[in-house]
DNA sequence: CAAACCTTGACATTTCCATGGTAAGGTGGC
DNA sequence: GCCACCTTACCATGGAAATGTCAAGGTTTG
């Protein structure tokens, strides 16, 4: 396979599962080699690629139709634009607090589910 | 009520249902204020933010949970700046197509939708 | 050629998003 | 004090995102 890998042994060495790798294809992600038949062909990039793509992701809590979108930002500067003069229009006067509500709120989404998952926790120990 | 609107009253001149408007704000999208027992306040400020906000997801197809995202980018700097490297990074060798690949994925998800939901579709009658 | 691996496509599951209700209990203004 | 309106919290539904798995059929390579 003259140097490159194929689904599988990419798979292995990035931590990817194969499903997941062609999912990341398809969302525009990553873009592969293809062997003479029709194999996605994993090179050195590709795999470094989704290396430091699986960070991202793990690191920020970013799914892969945020960084979808985040390219769509970067493809659509119509949209950046409007979205920019949206926040930036005058955030309405109540002095409030807000700005890392949003975090609160994800947090909080995450502790319901844990908390409803896991055994009755008891933080105070 | 002192000049301010309470959360129906705001439904009616935004078009957006109350379940909607307390949904935004909690999303992060909009601060107000509030009365002494905690009634949500409109002001024509945050009225008028509704509005466009209204306007720029329907125009641009983007979701609340997306604009909270965009909101992320801004706020999460380092968030921002890891995205940013990590389209910029060498795309990868093989001289593809992609680009907007994103978008045929997105068409090509509603085709299947729609197909499968409509009454058996026969292309070639 | 045969065994091992890949391809696309379809179905299934879990979690989340966008919304709509509803219940239990305060708030506000007449 | 009442009645209408608001608040938070929770349940519910439909669709989309993220993954897994299986089937039918090509590709690779020893």
């Amino acid at each position: 396979m003259t140097d490159a890998l194929t689904i599988n042994e990419a798979a292995r060495t990035t931590g990817w599962s194969p499903r997941m790798l062609r999912y990341v294809e398809r969302a525009g992600l990553l873009e592969l080699r293809r062997s003479a038949g029709g194999y996605r062909l994993y090179g050195p990039a590709q795999l470094q690629r989704l290396r430091t793509l699986r960070e991202l992701l793990a690191r920020f809590e970013v799914g892969i139709a945020e960084l979808g979108f985040a390219r769509r930002l970067r493809n659509e500067p119509a949209l950046a634009r409007a979205i920019d003069e949206w926040f930036e229009t005058e955030p309405a006067r109540p002095e409030s607090v807000a700005a890392d509500d949003w975090l609160r709120w994800e947090q909080e989404k995450h502790q319901a589910l844990l908390a409803a998952a896991e055994t009755p926790r008891l933080e105070a120990a």
